[in-house]
DNA sequence: ATTTACGTTGACGTTAACGTCAGTCTAGCC
DNA sequence: GGCTAGACTGACGTTAACGTCAACGTAAAT
């Protein structure tokens, strides 16, 4: 037996969350599931500033969190550079009358799109509610020659 | 949902989705704020099949709601492939035990990332309503000192 | 008969979000 | 000192979803 290869070895897991010491970008990567790749890019784009030791990259916990809302924003849709614009709103805090006005703005029409989301997610469900119930009385049914016709969906 | 866009004005809009006739493509295009281009490379991907007319193209009532729902899934997030797949699922009725249970995985499956988001949305949502009413309180308390503190957002 | 308006088919361009090498560096072990 | 594991920097490739011409057809209006 040569060399024991302890590349990715179930680190014991250290509920990641409430670790105080910074992350590798391997870490992170396997965390949340994506490539190093991934994490460099977020940071080409602006979405993670990591610090370096040496050559290395080192993540703090700042920049975990917006890499958990990047990973956010990317289930819902939007597209870095929107998610970009979202993050760095919410973590620089405004003062003027001016920006707190603009940031207002923005999260009245964020709030609209999730809103318009919320509605296709939930009619979307009920779609596939019936499409389950037809299919379980179909499977139900085995027997009996069930015919079944086109409906119009709207 | 309020009135459409003005990308050519006129049509006094007849309640398009009650429409007996067909629609031409800048019909379609002027409805669903989109360009014909789009409206083609769906054609090209099969989630369009519209009949023609000499060399014109002409959409049914089913490519409307095929539209309709491809534009629905675009907003969730969904890429055309996708959208393709599940479409095609729903309105090719399966009758065989195989493809039922097939269809209701799918199914699950669906529902499962549905509810995600869901859950994303509810939780930006919140989120949106923090820092809403910090703004305002901001804004409210105009000659108050100004105290913002950062906050960790997990 | 010509203009106008809308429609059609290529075909190439573009942007986003990474994937995929290739070559290099470097700290830690044996 | 050599080896290896993990990280790094280019730099080019790829896929999706159209945009953007260009050149052409055709029915209706002028």
């Amino acid at each position: 037996m040569p060399a024991p290869k302890r590349v990715t070895p179930e680190t014991p897991r250290p509920a990641a969350a409430s670790r105080t010491h910074p992350y590798t970008i391997t870490e992170l990567a396997t965390e949340f599931d994506i490539t190093p790749r991934a994490i460099r890019f977020y940071e080409d784009v602006g979405l993670l500033t990591p610090q370096r030791v040496g050559r290395n990259r080192v993540y703090t916990l700042r920049d975990r969190t917006r890499l958990k809302l990047t990973l956010r924003g990317k289930r819902l849709g939007l597209s870095l550079l929107e998610i970009k614009q979202l993050v760095d709103l919410y973590d620089s805090p405004s003062d003027t009358h001016q920006q707190l006005t603009a940031f207002l703005g923005v999260l009245a029409a964020h709030r609209l799109q999730l809103e318009q989301q919320r509605e296709d997610i939930e009619i979307t469900l009920a779609e596939i509610s019936q499409h389950e119930a037809r299919c379980r009385s179909l499977l139900g049914a085995a027997h009996s020659p069930a015919k079944r016709k086109k409906e119009t969906t709207t």
